[in-house]
DNA sequence: CATTAATCCTTAACATGTTAATTATTATGA
DNA sequence: TCATAATAATTAACATGTTAAGGATTAATG
C-alpha cells in the first residue's frame, strides 16, 4: 500500500525544490563571478538593507540557522565584507556590520539581479507572480497566524 | 543605491526557502523518528514508486545531484534499505533498488505523511493549494519550454 | 582495431543544513 | 552573594549542496 502517497512529481517539497532550483540557477550564475555563495549575498543583503544588527536577528531575516550564520559571517570577515564587533551594553551580542567593500558587491550587481527577477515576473505575468508570493508566505512559518 | 532591488520579505528566493522550511518542518518531524532524512526519505519515495531504476534517472527523480546521490545510496546501502547491482549489459550503470526494509519505511509512514499533507491543503484550500503546484511548475527548469 | 570522445559513476574539496553539546555572559531567586 | 536558570554565540559531528577532477566502461570514428 505505498500508494497513499501522492506521486512524487505532484508533491509540495519537490515542487518548491525545484522550483527554488529554476530560481536560483540564473542567479547562482551571476553570482559565481563574484566569488560570494548564494547564502553570502543574502546575508550582504540583509546587511545592506536594515543596517547593523546582531547575529540572531540577521540569521532570523536572512533565513539561515545560527550555525550557518556563524560560519558565513567568519567567512565574509575574512573576505574584508563585514565587521564584528561586541555590544558594549550586553557582552554576549555580536553586532554585524557592512563594510564599504561589501557594499559595492552589492551596488555592482543589483541591476543585474533587479533583471533576472524581472525576467521572472515577465515568464510568469505580474498578477501570477504576486500570487506566488502571496501563496508561498502562507506556507511560511514566520508568519505564524496561531501565536 | 542599493534600493534597487526588491526588499528581502518579498524576494522570490527567500520567499521558497521560507516556504520549504514550513512544509518541511512537520515532515522532518515526522522522519527523526525513522532514522532517516528527509533526502533519504525522497529517494526511497522514488524507487517504492517507479521501481528499480539507474542512479541518472534516480538522482533526476529525486531531484538529487549526482554526487549526493552517490553518498546516500551508499548510506541507504549500509542501512540495507536498497540494494545496488551493476548492470549486465552496460557495465557502467548502477540499477538501485528498494529492499523490503525500505518498503516497510515507506508504508510505516505513508499515513502520517499523507495526513501532513493534507493539512496543507486544509490550510490553503484545494484550489489554492492546486494553483501553487501549477505556479510552482512554471519555475521548474525540468520544464524547460523552450526545449 | 586503435584512438578518441562520450557516458556513468565516484571521489575530492569546500560551503551550508541540521541537531546537539559547549562556552561565555547575563538574569533570577533563595 | 551564590547557585541556578536563561540567553547569545560558538563549536562539533554528520549529511547534503555544489563544482571540479578522476576512473571505468562504452560508443564513435578513421
Amino acid at each position: 500500500m505505498t500508494n497513499i502517497l501522492p506521486p512524487t512529481s505532484r508533491s509540495l517539497p519537490i515542487a518548491l525544490i525545484r522550483a527554488r532550483e529554476g530560481v536560483m540557477g540564473p542567479i547562482r550564475d551571476m553570482l559565481s563571478q563574484t566569488g560570494i555563495t548564494e547564502q553570502q549575498w543574502r546575508v550582504l543583503r540583509v546587511l545592506a538593507e536594515y543596517g547593523p544588527m546582531d547575529t540572531k536577528t540577521l540569521a532570523d531575516r536572512s533565513s539561515l540557522l545560527f550555525p550557518s550564520l556563524t560560519r558565513i559571517a567568519s567567512t565574509l570577515r575574512t573576505k574584508g565584507l563585514v565587521t564584528q564587533t561586541r555590544d558594549t551594553t550586553d557582552r554576549r551580542r555580536q553586532i554585524i556590520e557592512i563594510t564599504l567593500a561589501g557594499k559595492k558587491i552589492i551596488d555592482d550587481h543589483a541591476k543585474q539581479t533587479a533583471q533576472i527577477v524581472a525576467d521572472f515576473k515577465t515568464r510568469l505575468g505580474q498578477d501570477k507572480y504576486e500570487s506566488l508570493l502571496d501563496l508561498l508566505a502562507l506556507l511560511d512559518p514566520g508568519t505564524d497566524d496561531k501565536a
